[in-house]
Order: structure tokens, then sequence, then C-alpha cells
DNA sequence: CGTGCGCTTGACTTTTTTCAATAAAGGTGG
DNA sequence: CCACCTTTATTGAAAAAAGTCAAGCGCACG
């Protein structure tokens, strides 16, 4: 595949920032090591994580692509290299080869999908909806075990769930307290009940 | 264009179901007359509307694409039409014309901006600030004027803005008790202070 | 071995929702 | 054209959820 040739390796340090929200898109990133994060920022501060990539996955193909500027943050959540495929030349690729095209199609659909799912949790779950959620999904991933290893420090994983860490980390302690999980080291956890995790989840909001 | 060749046109009465969440993506659609939204429903049945479309628009099409299922419920906000286009003769449609698949690609594109603005307001603003930004929003696309339209009933504009209509209606109170608007009719509205209505938009949030 | 950062906890405030009641508006059939 | 009835909008009072501020602990890393 003629993307090889035009991509060029970058490497970040943790916390180093990839592109900043506005900013005019020169190209998209693809990551080899490490893990990246794309964010929003609030005028006070505040931050919502989008989405987190690791090894594999591409980020700010469609700002590449389609828009002229970066529509969010991103930034490097620990060490981390990339391929970075430059804006015009990956267009001329696009633009001759179909099938690039329709993977990039199927890549986006599917990102989109992620946000009406990101979206949904925001607006119509409470914190502890969202936490129950994003703990089965770990789990899922983590080979439907019981026990998981949280895969972010709890102030991102407290702005990827759109609160801040005090809230997390109450809603953690009372998850405890009432049995449904259980704390193994600083980051790891052991879903208890997992019936219950499930309900929450899915927004039948009682807990206590 | 042979996309003309594919479609049948639907019609929809208001309130009318145009597909459900999770249901198997037969298509998509192209509003003709009227408007449908997408929205997502919570378990206790509060709705967060995705995205409002209206004649030109199209719908679905990520589904109908790449996706087995619709990511979400689909509706007729009014009396409607549109243009059903099945998705296996779209696929193949996409799948040899490249300038359709790259169209599409700068839809998905702007869509997938449009919802990382709206996990922003949900995540980072509190209500007045998504309210002052539709208002201003509204205000630009009706031609910079002082004078809007509210497009939606408030019902719908509070389920936009991923709040209630209690919350709606006593925040246009209050902007309206300090002077940032005014009312002009059920659904018309005056803006008196755009100045504070920016900031407020802008989430450096004061009010009072 | 100390400093710092991440994490937790407590007390308090703010924002938003809930519940309930009322008022206004709009469409429909008589 | 009006009366009726359903839907839509507003307001109050109270509760709940989440956020702020501040203090304190513990572990890691230099």
């Amino acid at each position: 595949m003629a993307l090889a040739d035009i991509a060029a390796v970058k490497s970040y340090v943790k916390g180093q920032t990839i592109f900043v929200d506005g900013a005019e898109a020169v190209g998209f990133h693809g990551v080899l090591t490490g893990r990246a994060r794309v964010f929003k920022l609030s005028f006070e501060g505040k931050e919502q994580i989008l989405e987190v990539f690791g090894p594999g996955d591409t980020f700010g193909e469609a700002a590449a692509l389609s828009m002229q500027r970066y529509p969010a943050h991103a930034d490097a959540v620990e060490k981390c290299t990339t391929l970075f495929f430059p804006r015009q030349a990956f267009r001329r690729l696009v633009e001759t080869h179909p099938t690039l095209a329709l993977n990039m199609l199927a890549d986006l659909s599917r990102r989109l999908h992620r946000f009406t799912n990101l979206v949904e949790e925001l607006s119509l779950k409470e914190v502890p909806g969202r936490l129950a959620a994003h703990l089965l999904y770990l789990s899922e991933r983590q080979g439907d075990s019981d026990d998981l290893t949280l895969e972010l420090p709890k102030v991102q994983l407290a702005s990827l769930l759109g609160t801040i860490p005090e809230t997390l980390s109450r809603i953690l302690a009372r998850m405890m307290r009432e049995g449904l999980i259980e704390s193994v080291g600083a980051r790891h956890i052991r879903i208890l009940d997992r019936a219950s995790l499930e309900d929450i989840a899915n927004a039948e909001k009682r807990l206590g």
C-alpha cells in the first residue's frame, strides 16, 4: 500500500501536545506505540476526553481529509510514537484509491456510532450509570473476566466519563460499600455483582 | 446521477417512527419536505435529540453503508416526506462511484464534527451556556438578525439541549429578567444583549 | 528520604431534576 | 365561530445529583 510512502514517524513524551483544537489540520496520525487521547477543553480548564487511541488506531483522519481544522485537542497519554500522514498526499491517495475511501467510510461510521453512544451516556445517564457501563466494557475487552484493570489513571477516567475525580471516587466507594465491586490494588477492580452493575448501566437508576 | 434510480418516496405523519434504535439498517433517507429528528431514548423515557433534519439533508447513511443497525431512533417532527435509498443498491453505487464515496466522507466528517461539539456542550457547559449558544446559532442561521424564531417547540428544544422543559423555561425566564433577551410571542425571541449571551455561551459561567 | 502528585473524604454550594399544580395555546367538531 | 379538550408552557417547592473548596493520606519517583 502506497500509504507507507507518505508517512513519517513522530514521537511524543507523556503529556505532549499532538495538535490543538482549531488548528489547521495538517495531517493525521496512526498510533504505533503508547497511547494518545483526543479531548475538548472548557474555558475554565475542565476537559472531556472523546477517545483514547492505542497501537493500530488512527485519529484526525476526518479533519485531515475534509475539514480545515482539528475539532479538538490531542496529546500523548504516555510516551507514544505515531505515523504521521500529511494532508495533501493523503487526500490524493484517497481520491485515487476507492478502496481506501471505503475503508475510511467504515472507520468514520464506527466513530460516529461511538460518539452517538457517548452523547447518550452524557445526557441520559448519571455518573454511576456511565461508570458501570465502563467497567462492563473493560471486563468485556479484557476477556469477560470479573477481574479488570483500569486502563487510565482516575483523573483521566473521570474526564472520559464526563465528571471529576472527586465524584468518581465517591461513586466507586459507594459501589464497594454496596458490594457491587471490590478494589484489588490501585488500578484493579473485581466485579462482585455483575447483574446489578448491568442494571445501573442500563439507567434504571437506583443505588441506595 | 444513478442515485435517483434506486430511491422511493416515503411519507410520514407528525410523530411517526421512521426507524428504531437497534433495528437492522435497511437504507437511508433524504428529506424532501418537513423535518425529521434522530434521537436516543433512555430507559426512563427521556430523550436526547442528536440532530434535526430538513429538506436537502440526509440521515442514516452511515448505518446503511457500514453498520448493521441504526444507532438511534428517528421520527417525523412534522408531516414529512423523504426519499428512501435501499441499503444494497446504495452500497453497490458507492462502491462503483468514487465521487459518491468522497462526498459521503465529507458528509460524515461534518457530522462527526457536530457530534464533537454536542459532546463538548453536554459535558462542559451548563444549560444556560447551551441555550445561549443555540440562540446565537439560530440568529446566525437566520441572517444575523437580533430577532429570531425558535424552530422547535420547547419540549423538543429542551431535548436538543440535553435538559427538560421546566429547566429551559426557567432559564429563559431568567435571561429575560436580566435583560439579555425579550420574548416576542410564543416562538420568537429578540436578543437584547448579544455580548453577554456570547460570554455565557463561552462558558464563563456567571449570570446573576 | 523528602517532595509531589494522585487519590480520597468531608462539608457546603450550585445546578438540575422531580413532582405537582396551573395557565395558556391550538386544533377539532359541533 | 365557539366551546372543548388535549397538548404545551410556566411556576413553586423540595429533593437529588454533581461540583467546589479544602484538608489529609499514601505511594512513587527522583
